[in-house]
Parts: structure tokens; C-alpha cells; sequence
RNA sequence: GGGCGCAUAGCUCAGUUGGUCAGAGCGCAUCCCUUACAAGGAUGAUGUCGUCGGUUCGAGUCCGUCUGCGCCCACCA
């Protein structure tokens, strides 16, 4: 579908109002998106008072992935509240982000440009990409080059981002726009981790770290995800100082060489009369300590399993509990090193057929010495087991020790682990039972923050080491950078007190290698985005935030790290009130993704529905549910766009500009109490972030209004029974119709802007949130209710006749309660005009429910098709 | 295995502290070119509120039980 501008042409009307002769919605959202910025609509102006901001702290998103449509809907749950608040007179501060940073966005440019880093390599400052990528032959290039094509190729995704969020009526304010690989985001992480460092918050150790080998770096607790691998046991024999043997099974046989130890349950009646004994590892001769660990279990494999260094966390426990040697094998390129292992009595087996190779390849090559030796029993038996991956990666990950920087996080210091865990109490959760998740993570924490990646796009650590005679680097005493030299590249600039020709020499320094990974930038996104130590006056005014939206995916990673970074900084958590979207799922409720190709692109059901559709669509989600995307669905949200247009068109087009003093007719108070009650409901709902309960109020509301009052008073409205109750109507009309537009405008920016437009001074989006006050009061609902009753009594006898609704009704007696039959005499001149009714109606008090005997006349002649 | 959530019309979901709470929209059926709106409008049908117990004068609503589903975490011997 082409976009069609939205006519201008203003049709004249008496009043002076401009409104269309045919309104559309095409064209609406780039009509109205390129205004507001030119009117630097949303743009956060400074009050006075911190209590007159409303300040987000939007989640930036991922720029080297895709939009989904649920981005779209998550988006716009935020959008609808600031615009609320915004209406509600705050100073809504309302950035964008761009991350942009880190491991994804490296992928992207290898696949994009077909190349891949190579830091050995020299830069090139002519270099340009492949013209024709190949994907399997990807050209290496120097770090310094690879991140120019970084930054070259997030430009030209990020302005896809923004035309995207301009198009879903994002209010954000395009000034306060940062991304996580910016100069001041840069300034912002080495100074936090600067001032974490000097509190003790950051600390550099070697240890086990989970470690990806495809991508050759360390990955956080927090990326870890259990997914199902394909393993077999195999089950080996140990022998015994008495010469008995010991079996084990294990899935892992191409780590026997780093056996350390094997390990039973100290109950375990099975093995106790062997703890303290030492037994041989097969093939390999190792004498290996039999000990007693509870964390062993009994019903598991054999009972009784090796440790080695390392083959999963259980491991590492024991290594380090029990004090076991370290015995690495795996390199950091998940190959078994090169090196020959010095604690093996004959290398020469290892150094055959082991060293170099690959963990599957060792594997083969073992069970075949194993079966050869006669060490293991029987063939491997095929299992199915969890192993843990990085969420990005496929190959399950290793465990290798290396130095890595930390910040503590609670999972290894209890009292921190309680602080953190009172923080979440002091924040709102939205819905509030997504707080189970934050307690859940924080009290399964079993390690610190690995916050270093050996990447190439990130922000670096402001580090140095100094180097000894021989040339190696004194970790034990790093240079920090001087904060007011921020942001430092430690790979091109030098530490205090060094020249350049210092770098890499016996006596001089290097670099820090590593780069900070993504969370311990964006857990600074309310530092970035407040003017920490940038610009007080905006801190105090924005900080600590209002809210912090996000999805249920990220309370463990984002949520939880931003908690903690306030935490040390400022001893408060970052934000009043968390909320939490749920995801679009797609029909079978399966979650979208890439790889099933259920994924709907958010730009083609906008171009098809509009915007105010598909926001309409969104806000009927509550927060944290998960949402089936239904196209139809769509169609609903678009409709209610349309009828917004079309109503409003006719309330406009039927009389002069009436103030409400006019209102005097019953049934116009008794509609407008109707709205009294409605805008109280729809503005507690939105202050509480409830924002579908809000648009279902005003929603039922407008449709009762379009389908019922309207046509109630329609012929009144023109004038048939005299200018006193005409211009009631017309008073009654244009208030609702003003008000509603208010109320409608946080869901639909764009269609309740067209029509404010036509008849408003300014936007409807500075307009002021409506209140009971600009409503009469002294109005009686009951009345609307009857009339509604009133209305189906006199359609349904045309329906089941089968007839025009056009046709007239001769005879009518109207029966019920007492109440209702008084209140429907008050307005029997309306009904007789939208029911054609020709007689007086007749009312009788009778029954409880109100009931009509009804004759019809005869239909009108059938208009000729045109 | 630990935690959380869900179970109400064919579908998606509302049902605030137990008392017109058996609802909405979609879909479906029937009808209507009606001068705001045919990408419309009117009218209508549809449910033992997952199971079994309990509290109560009264239970979708509170308590317990079971069943099914979903999500998060743990799980490499």
C-alpha cells in the first residue's frame, strides 16, 4: 500500500474549522512525526522541581539485530505512559539508545562485510571491505580497521532504528539520543569502573571462567544458557592400589588426562573403604587421590566420578574446596594443548594422538585406546544431558582459567547479596510478580560479575601493566588512567608518566587487551543518560529515574546490573518502578525467532493497519503478558482509527463552537457523567501504568458514544427542535469529542492529532490530560443505560423484521421499572427521531425489564444501486 | 529438583476487597446501501468459570488437593 499524503484541503465550514470532506489515515504518521520534530515537541525542557520530571530510562536496543513486532509493542507500553505524564503537565525525560556495542555487532560486520579481526595484523588506512563478501573466506583485517567498519556499518542500522520508532510515534526526545560505543558512554564506564576499582567494587583475578571457544572469549553467569546436548556415557576402570578396579562413567573420556582426583559422597558405603587411598587413572598411569566431597552424588553415574580441570562447574568446586591441582588441558580454542602435560609419567600417547586436537576428535582417539587397553567397559551408551552454552554461541563452553576483571555483585559476599536483594524491594515491579525473578537471581548468584571480554568492539579497560626486565607485565599493580583523561584506548594512548616508545619493551608497559562486555555499559545507562558527572543540574533532576521498562529476558542481565552500579555509586537503586513486557508470540504461543522464520516485520503491518493501529493492538497486552500475534486483531485497532476520524468529522461538521453552559438537555449531562466516570477510571489506570485498562474505559466508552448518544442526538443536533436544545447537543458533542481525543491520544498520537488539528490551537500531545472538572456535573448514568436498552428494543424489532432500519414505527408502548420509563420519557423526542417513530410512545410502568410492543409501518422503497 | 504464573464462550482476554459476575472483542448467524463511517452498521446465539474437597447464608472470586500448560532458575559423573 503507497502512502497517500492526508488531504489539507480544509473544507469550509461556518465555524472556521478545517475539516476534510474525506479523511484517511494514510499518510498520518509521517505527516505528523515530521511536525513534531520540527516543533521539538517532546524535547525535555528543565522545571525547577525534580517532582515535575518523569524520567525513563529506555532500554536501547540492540542495533546489529532486527526490530521485531514485539519491540513495537513493548515500546509503545512506555510511550503510552510518557505521553500520559507528559499530558499530565511533567517534564517527561524521555531518551533513546543505540547498543551498538560488543559481541553482536562484531558478528554482524563479519557476515556483512565478509571479513574478520585480527589484531596481529597492521592497520590499513586505505583498506575497504570485499565488494562481494564471501562468508567462508572472510578477509582478516587489523582491530583498528574492524572497528571502523563497526562504527560505518551502526550508522546506517541505527537511522533504519530511528526511522522505525518515528513511524510507531515513539515521544522520545532525539536530543538525549546515546549510544554504548559513544565517547561519552566510553567516559562514563572507565570512570564507574575507575571509581569501583578504588572502592574495591573491581577486582582483577585468574580463575575458572566459562569460556566460548568459537569466540574465544570469557562469557558472565548471566549469559549461560542450559541447553539439551547429546552425550554418551563411557564407563572406565581406575585401578586400585590392591589392584582392584574402580569404575567411573563420564561423558567427557578426552579429559581423563586431567584427572586430578576421583570423588564419592562421604556416606557412600560403596566407596568409603577406599577414601584416602590413591588409585591410576587408565591409559595414562596417573596416581589420583580417591576423596570424599558431599557435593557428590550417589545415584549419579557410578557415584563415584573423576574431577578433572575442568570439566564443569562441579569440578571447580571440588578443585577448589578440596585444594586438587591444576591440570589444564583445553586451550582457549577448544583444542587440547600443544604443550605435554608434565604431570604424566609417558607423554608419548598424549603427544600422538591428543595434543592439538579438537575435544571431539580427542574424544574418538581416547575410546579407541580405552577399548584397546581393555579400560573401558562395553561401548559408549548414547544420554541426554543439559549442557551450558552462551546464549549466542553453539558449542557448549569450557572451562578455562584466565585472568579476567570482576565486579562484585553479591555471589560470593552474603551481605552484599542481602543489600541487593532489599534493593529490589524498593522497587514497584509492574506486574509485581516479576520481582520473583529478581530475588530468584540474585539469591542463585554463586559468582562475581566477569565483566572483561576478549573482544575488539567495546570500550577498553583504562588499563596498563607495568613490564619487568624480561618483559612481563606486573598485574598485581595496573595504571589506572587519570579520570579527567577520559575516555582513554589504552592501545594507542599511554599511561602517566610513559612515552609511546615504552609500549611492549622490557622496563615500559602494555595494554590492558579486553574490552568491557555490553551489560557493564548498559548497567550505566542511568549515569549515561542523567549527566552523571557531566552535568549536575540534569542529574538532580532526572536521577534516581521513574521508570525502567524492559522485558521479562533481561531482569537477570540489564535490571539487575543497573541495580548494582547504583548501588555502589549512589547507595539507592536507579528507579522507582520497574515494568516488564511480555513478548508477541507468534500462534502456537511460540516465542519468534530468526531461525523458525515466524518472525512479523513491524514495518510492513504498520504501512498495512497504520500506526494507531498497531499501538492500539499493543496497549491491549497487560504488562508481562505474552501476547499471540492475530493479524485480524489488527483490523480492530484500525477500525477504532477510522471511527475516530469519521466521528469527529460529523460532531465538527454540525454546529458553531458551543460552550458547555449550553448543556441542559438530561440525556447530554447524564453522557457526560457517563465520561466523568471514565476519565477518572482511565487516569488512576495510566498512573499506575495500567495502560489497557485505561484504553478499554475509553475505548467502550466511545463506541456507546458513536453508536448510541450520536445517533440519539443527531437530528437535534441540526436544529429540528429549536437552537436551545440544538446547541445542548452541540455542546454536549464537542465536549465529549474533546475530552475523548485527550484520552485516546497517549494510545493513538497520530489520528487524535489529525483531528485536534482541524479544530484546536497547538498539539493534542501538550494538551492538558483531561478531569472530571471540565464536566458538568448533576448528569444521571442510569439514563444512558436506559436509552442504550431503549435503542435495542426499537432496532431489534427492525432486525427481526428483517426491515430497513429506515423504516418507521407506527405504534410503540414501552414498559418497565418505573425509573427507566421516566427517564426514557425525558428523551422521547430524541428516540423518536433516531427510531423514526411516528406516534407518541406510550409508557407504562410494568415489570422489572424494560420491554416494547412495537408496530412497524411500511419500509421505505429501495434506493436504486448507484 | 527450586521458583513464578496461567487454566472463564470456537479464539484472545476482562472479571478490584466473596453478594445482578456469567462479561468484552474477534469469529459465527441473520439482516440493513442509513446523507459521519461498507476496511461500515444493527440484531442475535454460544460457557457445570480445569478437578475434587473445605470455609461461608452465599465462591470464577478465599483455603487445600490433584491435573494440564507456560516461563525463569538449577541440572555436563
Amino acid at each position: 500500500m503507497t502512502a497517500t499524503p492526508a488531504p489539507t484541503t480544509p473544507a469550509s465550514t461556518p465555524q472556521g474549522w478545517r475539516v476534510p470532506d474525506r479523511p484517511v489515515l494514510e499518510g498520518l504518521e509521517d505527516k505528523w512525526a515530521a511536525a513534531w520534530e520540527a516543533d521539538q515537541l517532546y524535547a525535555f525542557t528543565r522545571p525547577e522541581d525534580r517532582r515535575q520530571v518523569f524520567s525513563i530510562d529506555t532500554p536501547p536496543p540492540t542495533v546489529s539485530g532486527s526490530l521485531h513486532v514485539g519491540h513495537v509493542f513493548s515500546y509503545t507500553h512506555t510511550d503510552v505512559v510518557a505521553r500520559y505524564q507528559r499530558m499530565m503537565g511533567k517534564h517527561v525525560f524521555y531518551p533513546m539508545g543505540w547498543d551498538d556495542n560488543g559481541l553482536p555487532t562484531e558478528r554482524r560486520v563479519q557476515n556483512y562485510f565478509g571479513v574478520r579481526c585480527d589484531p596481529s595484523i597492521p592497520y590499513d588506512p586505505d583498506f575497504e571491505p570485499p565488494a562481494r563478501p564471501d562468508p567462508k573466506k572472510q578477509v582478516p583485517i587489523s582491530r583498528r580497521n574492524f572497528v571502523e567498519l563497526c562504527h560505518r556499518l551502526t550508522v546506517v542500522d541505527e537511522e533504519a532504528f530511528a526511522e522505525l520508532w518515528r513511524k510507531v510515534g515513539l515521544s522520545v526526545d532525539w536530543n538525549q539520543l546515546y549510544t554504548t560505543i559513544g565517547t561519552e558512554t566510553q567516559r562514563i564506564s572507565q570512570l564507574a569502573f575507575l571509581r569501583n576499582y578504588e572502592r574495591g567494587e573491581a577486582y582483577m583475578s585468574e580463575a575458572p571462567t566459562m569460556w566460548d571457544v568459537t569466540f574465544q572469549t570469557a562469557v558472565a553467569q548471566a549469559e549461560l544458557e542450559a541447553r539439551d546436548y547429546p552425550g554418551a556415557y563411557h564407563r572406565l576402570a581406575f585401578h586400585a592400589e590392591d589392584g582392584a578396579d574402580v569404575f567411573i562413567e563420564t561423558t567427557r573420556p578426552e579429559l581423563l588426562v586431567s584427572c586430578c582426583a576421583l570423588i564419592a559422597h562421604p556416606d557412600d558405603e560403596r566407596y568409603k573403604n577406599l577414601f584416602g587411598q590413591t588409585v591410576t587413572t587408565p591409559v595414562f598411569g596417573v596416581e589420583v587421590p580417591v576423596l570424599a566431597h558431599p557435593a557428590a552424588e550417589m545415584d549419579k553415574g557410578a557415584g563415584i566420578a573423576m574431577c578433572c580441570t575442568f570439566g564443569d562447574l562441579t569440578d571447580v568446586q571440588w578443585w577448589r574446596e578440596l585444594s586438587l591441582p591444576t591440570r589444564t588441558v583445553i586451550g582457549r580454542d577448544g583444542r587440547l594443548q600443544r604443550e605435554l602435560p608434565d604431570w604424566l609419567p609417558d607423554p608419548s600417547f598424549y603427544e600422538a594422538e591428543l595434543a592439538g586436537k579438537t575435544v571431539f576428535s580427542a574424544r574418538a582417539a581416547m575410546v579407541t585406546k580405552l577399548q584397546a587397553t581393555g579400560e573401558m567397559v562395553g561401548e559408549p551408551k548414547p544420554t541426554q544431558r543439559m549442557a551450558n552454552f552462551y546464549e549466542k554461541g553453539d558449542k557448549p563452553l569450557e572451562i578455562v582459567s584466565t585472568r579476567q576483571w570482576y565486579i562484585s555483585n553479591g555471589g560470593r559476599d552474603e551481605e552484599l547479596k542481602a543489600r541487593l536483594l532489599s534493593r529490589g524491594d524498593q522497587i514497584d515491579f509492574v506486574p509485581e510478580h516479576m520481582r520473583f525473578r529478581y530475588s530468584n537471581w540474585v539469591e542463585g548468584l554463586n559468582g562475581d560479575w566477569l565483566i572483561s571480554r576478549q573482544r575488539f568492539f567495546g570500550i577498553p579497560f583504562p588499563v596498563w601493566y607495568r613490564l619487568d626486565a624480561n618483559g612481563d607485565p606486573d598485574y598485581a599493580d595496573p595504571i589506572m588512567a587519570a579520570p579527567e583523561t577520559l575516555p582513554v584506548d589504552p592501545s594507542s594512548d599511554c599511561p602517566p608518566g610513559f612515552e609511546p616508545g615504552q609500549r611492549g619493551v622490557p622496563g615500559g608497559f602494555m595494554a590492558d587487551p579486553d574490552v568491557m562486555d555490553t551489560w557493564a555499559t548498559s548497567s550505566l545507562t542511568p549515569e549515561i543518560v542523567c549527566g552523571w558527572e557531566r552535568d549536575p543540574e540534569l542529574f538532580g533532576l532526572t536521577f534516581p529515574m521513574d521508570l525502567a521498562p524492559q522485558a521479562h529476558d533481561i531482569i537477570r542481565t540489564w535490571l539487575f546490573s543497573r541495580v548494582v552500579r547504583a548501588d555502589f555509586e549512589f547507595g539507592t537503586v536507579p528507579w522507582r518502578r520497574a515494568t516488564v513486557s511480555g513478548f508477541v508470540v507468534d500462534p502456537d504461543r511460540k516465542k519468534m525467532s530468526k531461525s523458525k522464520g515466524n518472525v512479523i516485520v513491524p514495518t510492513d503491518i504498520i504501512d498495512k493497519y497504520g500506526a494507531d493501529a498497531v499501538r492500539w493492538r499493543a496497549a491491549m497486552a497487560r504488562p508481562g503478558m505474552d501476547s499471540p500475534f492475530d493479524e485480524r486483531q489488527m483490523k480492530v485497532g484500525r477500525r477504532l482509527a477510522m471511527k475516530v476520524l469519521n466521528a469527529s468529522r460529523f460532531v465538527l461538521g454540525m454546529g458553531a463552537p458551543t460552550g458547555p453552559e449550553a448543556i441542559t438537555e438530561p440525556i447530554d449531562l447524564a453522557e457526560l457523567a457517563v465520561l466523568r466516570e471514565v476519565v477518572d477510571k482511565a487516569g488512576r489506570a495510566l498512573a499506575e501504568f495500567d495502560y489497557t485498562t485505561a484504553l478499554e474505559a475509553t475505548e467502550t466508552f466511545f463506541w456507546s458514544f458513536c453508536d448510541d448518544y450520536l445517533e440519539l442526538v443527531k437530528e437535534r443536533a441540526y436544529g429540528a427542535r429549536g437552537e436551545q436544545t440544538a446547541a445542548s447537543a452541540n455542546a454536549s458533542l464537542q465536549l465529549a469529542l474533546s475530552v475523548v481525543l485527550r484520552l485516546l491520544a497517549p494510545f493513538m498520537p497520530f489520528v487524535t492529532e489529525e483531528v485536534w488539528s482541524w479544530w484546536q490551537d497547538g498539539s493534542v500531545h501538550t494538551a492538558a490530560w483531561p478531569t472530571v472538572d471540565e464536566l458538568p456535573v448533576g448528569g444521571d448514568t442510569a439514563l444512558v443505560a436506559d436509552m442504550a436498552a431503549a435503542l435495542i428494543l426499537v432496532r431489534g424489532a427492525k432486525s427481526d423484521a428483517k426491515v430497513s432500519m429506515r423504516t418507521p414505527v407506527e405504534a410503540i408502548t414501552v414498559t418497565g421499572p418505573a425509573s427507566s420509563v421516566a427517564n426514557l420519557a425525558l428523551i422521547a423526542d430524541d428516540l423518536s427521531a433516531v427510531g423514526r417513530i411516528t406516534c407518541p410512545i406510550a409508557f407504562v410502568e410494568a415489570g422489572e425489564n424494560l420491554a416494547a410492543e412495537i408496530t412497524l409501518g411500511e419500509p421505505p422503497a429501495k434506493k436504486p444501486r448507484s
